[in-house]
DNA sequence: TTTTGTTTGTGTAATATTTACATAATATAA
DNA sequence: TTATATTATGTAAATATTACACAAACAAAA
């Protein structure tokens, strides 16, 4: 055997699949959902499952979790970050499958859903209770990825509407972090921050007084040298 | 084909070899350093690499990562977490092989070295250049996480000898962030943490005043609730 | 034994950030 | 017209961060 390029080498290593799932947040009716599907394995009948492919021999690990959004949900240029790879042995009755949990955000406005078939669903993540394979408990880890996310990088914006006012930027937050916050200083935070851009719109259609309407300053975003400071109430 | 456990279904995906990559991060003579060895594929000849191996059949990637360190180290009881995966196609000239990169913080003082031989060596990783596969590439990605993790919870001290001043406390966060720090700020922090045990020693053999020698109050960081409160200087 | 060089140990004032908290205004629904 | 719900807004207190200087301890050299 030669170790000339490694190919003799690497030929002798065991090798076992690999799949991306992906963790599709959206935000919805106050509520952190999570975009899931029927598993297809009859072991796990009825119950729900991450969005997951295998990967393909020569792609790469994010191309494959870009594919998998794409695939269901028509969209790409969205938020997508890897989080963390899985290994239990069993984790997948059919053998062993290792698989690499995506996070991706994604406004469910935006995409015209093919979603209208039964088999996926938008889920509140609060009520989800059991999942095939190990995906609750990856859904977990990547909620715990969302909640230091959200409050150490302006991401939570994918997740709303171009147009939302402040509550619902509030509520997003309360919502994700499982904590009430301070109306007056929530508002003040971002105020300082410079990353809202006033619509002079105001909501509709709702019982009570409206609010303003905003969208995020993506360029002051992408411009800035200036570090987002954090959100911690 | 059959469904009924994915058995069937398991066997059709393409499969490919899982490595891990453990970065070993130490602290000596002022510097952040990193464990390396040398590459023994001949396309790399003479170039360094991280210590990694092979993952094994029914072997999760933590106990890979972690028999990986005991291999090489000896040591087992040590810090450790997951990074990140690394897939690109061709990053191994043998074949497919995905990396999944681990991080580890130890204590030079401590493991006696089994590593007198010349393939195993600390490096500055301030002065390493270039290395064997994408270890590169690895290696910033686990230099960039470390920042962020020294600066959100107290796993500097695995780092450091059990006995340490305060001065080499600071060095270490300076070493690995890449920043100078106000001394009496630093001093401060620590102290309103109460996370330094005073032993009543001093340093010796210095060629000037001797400070005082302090360990890690184990004890209050698992017992207590509150935060690390973080260092942002 | 004195002097020099180096590093330790310490406190305060100025600034910035975080927290807690209440009232008037605007819309819809009844 | 009134009741209900929600928006918009500011201030004072507490806490955290930053910038900064001098005396004391030891070793080494004179």
């Amino acid at each position: 055997m030669s170790l000339k390029n490694g190919v003799a080498l690497v030929a002798q290593y065991p090798k076992m699949p690999i799949t991306v799932d992906c963790v599709i947040f959206g935000f919805d009716d106050n509520e952190l959902k999570v975009l899931l599907i029927r598993s297809d394995l009859e072991k796990y009948q009825g119950m729900w499952s991450l969005l997951g492919d295998i990967v393909n021999e020569s792609e790469e690990i994010d191309a494959a979790a870009y594919r998998v959004l794409d695939q269901r949900t028509g969209m790409t240029d969205i938020y997508l970050d890897q989080v963390k790879a899985f290994s239990r042995p069993n984790r997948h009755p059919g053998g062993r499958v290792i698989t690499i949990a995506y996070c991706s955000l994604l406004n469910i406005q935006h995409h015209s859903l093919k979603i209208t078939d039964n088999e996926l669903h938008w889920h509140s993540v609060s009520s989800i209770t059991e999942m095939a394979f190990d995906h609750k408990e990856i859904l977990e880890t990547c909620h715990e990825w969302l909640q230091k996310m959200i409050q150490e990088n302006p991401v939570g914006f994918n997740l709303l509407p171009d147009k939302f006012s402040l509550r619902e930027l509030q509520n997003l937050y309360e919502a994700i972090l499982g904590v009430d916050l301070d109306r007056r200083n929530f508002r003040k935070k971002f105020a300082t921050m410079d990353l809202l851009i006033d619509l002079e719109e105001m909501e509709e259609d709702v019982p009570h007084r409206p609010g303003k309407l905003y969208k995020f300053n993506f360029e002051k975003y992408n411009k800035s040298s200036r570090k987002w400071v954090g959100i911690d109430f």
